[in-house]
DNA sequence: ATCTATTAGGTAGTATACTTATTATAAGTA
DNA sequence: TACTTATAATAAGTATACTACCTAATAGAT
């Protein structure tokens, strides 16, 4: 045998990280497979602006804990998709009005079931009895964590 | 209140992705704290290559579970930085063999200590109690969804 | 009305993380 | 030996995720 266990493999930085990479994995497959042309972050975006029509994209990004200029991008994407549409708010012209598009509404409404499935499915490997658990830890963790993020999130 | 708490924020797949930035950021801070500049993907590229010196980039992408296309830019880095050196397999030559230098083995005993403190701080918002229950819950949910990644752990 | 501080969005640059395709080499087989 | 298959690495393209910096616009104070 070449090299014994790496020391990284029970961190929990690298789990968190490798975990990470399988959660968008299954999410692109999944929703590949149900012929939905989408990322995880824009939806995470499009179910932020959603119930919040007319945000702009500082506050949209403060929404879901995202950069604000990596925000630009995915909104610029989600815009070339025909899914959001972005105009000039006339009170205040440096912010960027966000709104779904009817499309973007349907899209929506037709990946919301799909995204909590592949939740269920990612938690899946864990004894039920572990899963509510594991979620509370997460939660606990993002919350006391979100000032160290450069991306924090902002709900005000 | 504008718009009431979205369902996403009790979502693992969201969790996961903003606890990933948090460990991340705070990988990032402790290090340059510590005026070293490298980061948490290359310490884990660094860290799996000093037991199994010779290894090819192929094989230090699956023993971390990392894209080997990834891989080969971090490697450069790690090359143009002076820790790592990379040389043509002449049994192989398609396959580049890496090695520490022994800057990079320096840089990587001094480093060592420092990420297991920075895996400390991660979890110390959870509960002594529960540290190691969501430890364990990682372990089982990277290893059951391994396959699923696109860059699936290999240690054969 | 002007000055200052803040804010929204953007650009440029770096690093990860992936897909698909290509090249070079190696290994196995007919 | 010629053919086939497999593999290591890279290239090109897309998407996230950041830093540092810049401009335009707003808000607040004087």
């Amino acid at each position: 045998m070449r090299g014994t266990m790496l020391e990284i493999h029970a961190m929990p930085g690298h789990l968190i990280r490798r975990l990470n990479q399988i959660s968008v994995a299954m999410f692109a497959q999944r929703v590949a497979a149900a012929g939905i042309d989408i990322t995880q972050v824009q939806f995470a975006a499009m179910s932020a602006i959603a119930p919040n029509e007319g945000l702009d994209q500082a506050r949209l990004a403060g929404l879901i804990a995202y950069d604000r200029v990596t925000m630009g991008g995915v909104v610029d994407r989600l815009v070339e998709k025909g899914f959001v549409v972005k105009t000039v708010n006339p009170k205040d012209r440096r912010a960027h009005q966000l709104r779904l598009t009817p499309l973007g509404r349907k899209l929506l409404e037709r990946l919301t079931p799909i995204v909590r499935e592949i939740q269920e499915s990612l938690l899946a490997p864990l004894p039920s009895g572990e899963r509510e658990a594991f979620v509370a830890s997460l939660i606990d963790l993002t919350d006391a964590g979100n000032e160290r993020s450069r991306a924090p999130m902002r709900t005000a």
